[in-house]
DNA sequence: AAATTATGTTAACTTAGTTTAACATTTTAA
DNA sequence: TTAAAATGTTAAACTAAGTTAACATAATTT
């Protein structure tokens, strides 16, 4: 069970003592997934939130017309979970799908309230986690409200390197809310112009 | 000092005792605000997260254009504030402005520590906060990556009836990321459709 | 090594949304 | 109560992005 890289993430956080270490290994699941499996799935309820320890996941919402739009991936030191659905256990608007292997620390939403009891820590944890992750989703809002789609890809190249070199282009162009053919467009234009 | 509304929403999270509601009212502020004033600015550091007892507030990003592209509106019973400038205490992306005189219960960076500290049951409180405000953000970003203007705009009209008829259609516009004269036209088609 | 399957490119055509500008209406201030 | 300022409408010309479809290349599988 690989759980180093958690804990030391969340050791950036807070500190935990090794009792409450002991106890967070206790209740948490270590899991491998296959490229291609799914960790949850629009209509069914998300029962777990996990943090990445290897691989990378992209999250997903799949409209009427039955086009994917992704909404974000995770990799490393990540995490990768449908919180409205997990946090109100509630049918997901998302899935999430597996791009590569990945090796996981899965939280089951029944020991959540547990750790927040027995290790108030963690809910001062969590709360700075989702904080952040808020931050980043309004930023990202405000980026697709002011730039145009070349922008965003020259702001997603520059941010994320290293997830547009593991993931297919088309991809990267549903992430940004256009089409392949289009990002296709956006990158030989990027080439002739420099 | 109005801070009735605010103790009647935290209850329906957390149950605070009478110590509690005491030291938490000795360290908030309560104010009113004049139409047009700012309560952040883009640049400066966001030094007040606060509650809306009554009135409206628009928080915007305005672009190197000039151009203003609005992120939310807040009303009675919802939080305004940079977040990301607010938690990290760096300069803020978005400027805050009253649509209204409006009347707030700020809550100062430099108690919200002590906060936590003396009533941990608010870091509780204010991680299910966050946890909406991410969920809706999420949301947000996926209605606009999936539906046309026109759907977005059908979509805020019923959700969000009551602040429709408080601003300004231009501002609605900016809110849903498209121009006033397209809104227009999207509104005076669903007029001859029905 | 050949054959699929998945991914990426190009180009012609269409559509959603923007720009500009002129005018109409409503609200606010003098 | 009239002028000025703020907000809203319309339409023509334009642009960013989507659609379709044919082809090219890379990655897997047999």
């Amino acid at each position: 069970m690989k759980i180093e890289p958690l804990l030391k993430y969340i050791n950036k956080y807070v500190s935990l003592t090794q009792e409450e270490t002991d106890f967070l290994v206790s209740k948490v699941i270590y899991r491998k997934y296959l490229k291609g499996q799914y960790l949850a799935q629009q209509g069914d309820v998300c029962k777990y939130s996990c943090f990445v320890i290897s691989g990378c996941t992209k999250t997903f919402y799949m409209d009427e017309e039955g086009q994917e739009h992704i909404m974000m991936f995770s990799i490393e030191d990540w995490w990768t979970s449908d919180m409205s659905s997990f946090i109100n256990q509630t049918p997901a608007d998302f899935n999430i799908q597996f791009l590569e292997n990945t090796e996981l620390i899965m939280f089951p939403y029944d020991v959540i309230e547990d750790l927040y009891l027995q290790i108030p820590k963690l809910e001062r944890f969590f709360r700075q986690i989702i904080e952040k992750a808020f931050i980043a989703s309004q930023k990202r809002l405000v980026r697709n409200l002011s730039m145009t789609a070349k922008d965003r890809y020259i702001y997603f190249r520059d941010q994320y390197p290293q997830i547009e070199q593991r993931i297919p282009q088309y991809m990267v162009a549903s992430y940004l809310g256009i089409t392949k053919e289009f990002l296709s467009k956006i990158k030989s234009q990027l080439l002739t112009e420099d």
